[in-house]
DNA sequence: CGCTTACCGGTAAGCGCTTACAGAGCCAGC
DNA sequence: GCTGGCTCTGTAAGCGCTTACCGGTAAGCG
């Protein structure tokens, strides 16, 4: 594929082992702290090591024991058709990766990142390249069929986010019942609106299918109107909110008072959309969001929204596929606790509010 | 560091030779697509190979053939007291790192990466343990000392973004002057402002250093008055921006017409900070700021600036240190064009407009 | 029909490191 | 003074893969 070979005068442990005059056992029992050299041995070596700036070889250290102290993070982007501030999409997943290179560092691993476009052919091949150069992978969003997670389980662990847990696979999520409760319940009790709709997210994500869900019992249970069907199909872009937007006053359908959006992005494009048609929010019609993405306060009018722990997410799922690296273990499926945070386009005044939605529980689901 | 060991019932290449009925030599062929496997092998080992669901071990191939496909990538996060709508700081990291998986993406390599904080004391040992495990390494911003990148260099090779090149190390950036240049000119000869301010970056950052001076230079060029010094001093955060400010006003000192900041967050701080003094933008004093983050246009009012490819920069840095892994070249300095963006913070009226800034060449700095 | 020429495919030698195993000193105790 | 038991260090066997090298077989030619 490449054809470069021994790139460089690579510098090994022989070299520094002869250097310190010793054997290149011991260099590596200093270099892991392990086995006993004693204090003059040791020295000798370290200096030779820092003489020569010598690094070992992570590739060999992986081959000879086994863990290369890499985990693999894949997530989608782009690949939809771009929209104004469409750029910031990614900033959701860009938090949970922080999260997880944090809980990563603490165990010395770091991450080999790779993202792959929504059409994308060659997906689950990439797939399994990246987990055969890490020790576990971390998979964003759905991205491989319940077969396909399976099958790449067999090779490596692996960690879904927002997905759901499979026999063979553990799963890290948020609380999106509470959170689509904790909004129905302000918007419905708290602001009185008697009718709500809903923008959907894309229609293969479980998440989304757990927000659509939780919309329609709550707002049942809270006695609202509510507005569904296929018209109000959205996909988590900014794009496919605006659409939405257009498509219904476009058929001369009259809006709801208050409408939900599957995410943030959603929001920033319904908002868009609304304004352009001359529609003021939120006295014309209340919109939400979900995720609290970090541009959600900078919209007009400030976004009200889901605040998901989205590093601590991550973090989370670094730990849980930690776990099942070294020990076997891992939770099946942890679910995390999800905040409301009340600004203006909920239609109540500037000076904000924060509740707590949700007091959560890793519960183990499988296994 | 860690003990697992042997983690799975590894499948190895000997498994899928045995299934196959040939030796691991002709499946190593056969998934390298070399030497000439014959079509009937070639088919029973893919065969064995997708029964089996065999994924190669990239430690072991790496080891094998000295190239591990892997990049690594560090820059730093974080650190700085935090700020309203400081958390988006990181966007322009993310946007030229997707550049360079996009240039990795092309070659079959894979990103690996760590970030540092500010204030981490083992940064080198970090980075160095980084370099054990990739190809070569892309190092944003200035965080080591040029006899630290020189020390890394005869480990791995290593390019350097918004850096200087140095006799080992190979760097790309933006073309800094013809920003400046393009933000003076408008400032001063399109709105005819007299007065200007310049809020500085960190102080260690080779861009910041170059963009001050281009502003002195092209600021006198105009005939424009300037306010320099200590008191102007930002440090590429909103805080960093917003103290400015604050600083400037406490101490009774009269603003310039505008004000060039040296890049978007520190914009958005110093927005932020004239907004609560009752200052307004841009009728009191005008503001840009440089990079064109994502937010920059949700601003109020949006942000005049100047936009860099950033994803150019990043894929241009990577395929540099490729034909550098490979071949031992690559252009010592590559400065990229950048462009004006005019939004409203000028003083401009809303209807932005686009100005190209700069043809720009790769340049062979060094060597 | 025998020998050359290709072409395949197998054998084995590493790549740089970790670690089990065993050898070498050394001290203490008898 | 010898031996048992420790501690420290060296030797060597892999880890899973790539690839140089070589032998075997089939096809081509005189």
């Amino acid at each position: 594929m490449a054809e470069p070979k021994k790139a460089r005068g690579t510098l090994t442990i022989y070299d520094v082992a002869s250097r310190a005059g010793v054997s290149i056992a011991s260099v590596s029992r200093v270099l892991n702290g392990l086995g006993s050299p004693r204090a003059e041995t040791r020295e000798r070596v370290m200096q030779a090591v820092r003489e020569l700036s010598f690094v070992p070889d992570g590739a060999a250290r992986a081959l000879s024991n086994g863990l290369k102290e890499v985990v693999g993070v894949v997530f989608r982007r782009g690949g939809e058709e771009l929209f104004e501030g469409e750029d910031e999409s990614f900033l959701f997943i860009d938090v949970i990766n922080r999260g997880i290179e944090v809980g990563a560092r603490r165990r010395g691993f770091d991450l080999l990142i790779s993202s792959v476009g929504f059409n994308d052919d060659n997906v689950a091949a990439r797939i399994s390249a990246l987990a055969g150069k890490a020790d576990g992978l971390i998979l964003h969003d759905r991205m491989l069929s319940a077969v396909g997670i399976a099958r790449l389980a067999d090779m490596v662990p692996i960690v879904t986010l927002a997905g759901s847990p499979t026999p063979a696979s553990l799963n890290v999520r948020c609380d999106n019942e509470s959170g689509i409760r904790a909004l129905v319940h302000h918007l419905v009790i708290e602001h009185g609106y008697r009718s709500l709709g809903y923008v959907t997210g894309r229609s293969d994500s479980p998440d989304n299918r757990t927000r659509l869900h939780a919309f329609e019992t709550e707002a049942a249970a809270a006695g609202a109107e509510i507005e569904t069907g296929p018209a109000w199909q959205g996909n988590y872009s900014a794009a496919g909110g605006a659409n939405v937007v257009a498509s219904l006053l476009d058929a001369g359908r009259k809006l709801p008072r208050a409408i939900l959006c599957a995410n943030d992005q959603t929001a920033l494009g319904v908002i868009h959309a609304l304004a352009q048609r001359g529609i003021h929010v939120p006295q014309d019609v209340a919109i939400t969001g979900f995720d609290d993405v970090p541009v959600a306060r900078h919209l007009h009018p400030p976004l009200t929204t889901i605040r998901q722990p989205m590093q601590e997410l991550g973090a989370k799922a670094f730990d849980i596929l930690y776990s099942r690296i070294s020990e076997g273990g891992g939770t099946a499926d942890t679910v995390l606790p999800v905040e409301l945070v009340v600004r203006e386009s909920c239609g109540c005044a500037p000076g904000s509010t924060r509740v707590s939605g949700t007091d959560l529980v890793a519960k183990d689901g499988h296994r």
